[in-house]
DNA sequence: TAGATTGTTAATCGATTAACAATC
DNA sequence: TAGATTGTTAATCGATTAACAATC
């Protein structure tokens, strides 16, 4: 029973960039915006822009466009970025330093409350001005900040033992750079940012339709052997 | 005209992950694997596991499943991975470097071949084993080793005309990490894999259905209010 | 032969695109 | 009023799920 305030994953994903996109517009003091200028701009089209800001309101104005901080306001608020979102990294290994980093310095709607490693030689350095504390931290600071959300960077083979006390403790959501599945409860949110994966699929695509055809031919002749060889 | 051979991109997506879950299995020595198993493995329904192999040949035995090694090598195979692909790194910021170790530490379907840099104070240096040179370089070193696939980690501002750089030098596929939209011409691929709008709209599930709810509703009635307001 | 599991076709579901009335 | 553009409903497209015959 899809309830009628359902919105899809794939609206939802489209959001921060419309949200981007307004940001980057109010930068050249752009005051209003058509769907056909939005669509210019984000790669969607006009149609499917209606559509989606649709789902959560009418927000503009016939025959004239979007008001452009108006519009950034209520995606504001429906994404629910309209406060700072307290977030946590865990491991701060390359990758979890990188993630530090690139948020406090390129994503104004998160703070970094703190990173979490198991590594003693790392606890109690810094990522420019955020702690890294030990895991044993964890429940306390995600309950004195009321934490919601969790960035893991960590090994495969941690990945589910983190994520499991991370729910324990009140996490609902999740951003799993960790190339393993995880298993959660009901109602709460795992996306993966598989790096690994992404530039594999990629790779897939960077040879030409002709050669994949030929690497499909000689896959399925030599399928076709394997029968013959084995199957009497 | 989708032609015949056509595979959609969501088939393309999910190889990647068959081939991590058969390395796994083939680690723990299981040799024989049904599509059921291989659900519980990857988080897909076996019904999708066994179409999604379809469209490239039949590859299992019916009443007993897949060959695990076997299977392996024809995914391989089909997403062109049977010989290591050259690849190269755009950007030796944070985020470029981290991705340099995570590649060359972890994925071993893969050859960085360079980094690539225009900060003079970075050019020179080394990431593990992997060069970091001048952007000057990119050129001779796409030719000479026949690159296909980049991965960029640049600013945004500097997204779109490197691409283009790149795609005249003959890259067919770019890994874009840099928050913008960027263009190409036809038949040239961009993945985007953008972290703050990853983490933004996983932001929008971290409250509570009801916390949404009433968010839309607020954002609603405040709609309603001003048309009020503006409508005289 | 009986049991299991694939490969494939048909049915369903969901998302995108097209069309257009509403309205600024 | 005429032109423009939204918001919304209907049509289309594509992907997932279900069903089942083929076959090991």
């Amino acid at each position: 029973m899809p309830d009628s305030n359902y919105t899809p994953q794939t609206v939802v994903k489209r959001l921060p960039v419309y949200l981007r996109v307004l940001d980057n517009l109010l930068r050249r003091e752009v005051e209003v915006i058509s769907s056909k200028e939005l669509s210019s701009e984000t790669g969607f089209t006009a149609e499917q822009i209606r559509k989606d800001l649709a789902y959560f309101g009418a927000f503009g104005t016939r025959g004239t466009g979007y008001q452009t901080s108006y519009l950034r306001e209520k995606i504001l608020k429906i994404i629910g970025l309209d406060q700072k979102t307290p977030i946590i990294i865990i491991g701060a290994g390359h990758l979890g330093i990188a993630l530090t980093r690139y948020n406090v310095t390129n994503n104004p709607y998160v703070r970094v409350i703190a990173v979490f490693d198991n590594d003693p030689e790392v606890v109690g350095q810094k990522i420019m001005h955020i702690e890294i504390l030990g895991v044993s931290e964890m429940e306390r600071i995600i309950r004195e900040y009321n934490i919601k959300v969790a960035v893991l960077a960590v090994p495969a083979d941690k990945a589910q033992q983190v994520v499991d006390e991370l729910t324990g403790y009140g996490i609902r959501a999740v951003l799993n750079f960790a190339p393993t599945k995880i298993n959660v409860p009901a109602g709460i949110q795992v996306h993966n940012a598989d790096l690994a994966i992404e530039l594999q699929s990629l790779i897939y695509y960077s040879s030409s339709e002709e050669e994949r055809m030929n690497r499909l031919k000689k896959s399925k002749e030599k399928k076709g052997e394997k029968e013959i060889e084995t199957g009497q």
